[in-house]
DNA sequence: GTCTATAACGAGATAGAC
DNA sequence: GTCTATCTCGTTATAGAC
């Protein structure tokens, strides 16, 4: 097939709408913001995305998506539990290095305003993360490399909300390093 | 004097607009959504709060008076630092429990939406938070009641950004159990 | 698929009467 | 201090031409 010179434009939507999500939330983007970036008009956004929801859905399915993909990636480019943790955070410290906020973090916050499907796709993300991390915490157990207490899944909720709050005030205060002192913590508590 | 039936119409203002800000987030709240559940006129509420700047400022004020007397409070009604962390865990318990985000943890989400004066405030909340816990978790350490390494500071920063994460996630969830059980894990983890 | 044009509504904010 | 009335602008969304 022929090279094609445009990109496709649902694609490039997804791109910019993704990222003034993740800068000013789900409530404070417009669909008049996403047109400009993307130089198109406002109605043929809705011909990409008929609804606000619509797209916000296609957002979050994309976001989780990649996120799995980027997981399963560390398991094949490390070997032990305690490198894919550390992979693991750098996925977030790459975010918040662009001054964005976690897709599904930020959502959180706009929680109670988002449409049902949305809500659902949220919950979902957080719990793939805690499920891929439950089993790297349990296999760092076994293979004695990690040490803890308790249910893996009990502390990879634990290790999940933890980053995400981290991101939340990390961001505001525009201090990465406030992020990754906590990762720095997280990571030293499990291998006392 | 007599008694002002007028300055608490300010007070229940605030009252209703910082529900509304901890449940839905500052872009998705209105002057319309406050002024009916406060029975009053739109216009009435800019002669008290006259810009939604102002009224954003003004939350966060009141907010941060009030917690400031909540943890001095704490140092009244108990006399070792787990006990008084205890106590802290328990404000944000409080504010969860009514399906509500912390004002501030909220706010940081909105961060690059803010007005400069919020973003002061927001910042100015965390910081009041992690001086008020690093003198705790100092005094815990020296009176052998809290065992943990390097400077309070940091260890206030990483319980400050692990219960807002907390509160976002549970709160999605509806799961305040969920919090408490990070409360649970970051409280064991100082005796260890 | 993209456009112009516009509908329909809600937002924050103001003027001025009472 | 509260009201009615209004302004101006931005929002999501649609109709229909090209």
């Amino acid at each position: 097939m022929a090279s094609r010179p445009m990109a496709d434009t649902a694609a490039r939507i997804l791109d910019v709408a993704e990222r003034l999500v993740q800068v000013q939330g789900f409530n404070a983007f417009s669909y008049a913001d996403v047109a400009a970036e993307v130089q198109i008009r406002k109605a043929s956004l809705h011909h990409h995305f008929p609804t606000k929801a619509a797209l916000g859905q296609a957002l979050i399915a994309r976001y989780r998506a990649r996120f799995s993909r980027a997981l399963a990636e560390i398991h094949v480019g490390t070997s032990d539990a305690r490198a894919r943790l550390k992979a693991y955070a750098r996925l977030y410290t790459g975010v918040l290095r662009k001054r964005r906020m976690c897709l599904c973090g930020v959502l959180a916050a706009d929680f109670e305003t988002l449409p049902g499907p949305m809500r659902q796709g949220v919950l979902a993300f957080f719990s793939d993360n805690e499920a891929w991390l439950a089993g790297v915490l349990e296999e760092g157990r076994r293979g004695k490399t990690l040490q803890f207490q308790g249910p893996a899944s009990t502390l990879a909720a634990f290790v999940v909300s933890s980053l995400e709050g981290a991101m939340l005030v990390a961001r505001s205060y525009g201090r990465v390093e406030r992020f990754e002192a906590v990762v720095k913590k997280l990571l030293g508590d499990l291998q006392r």
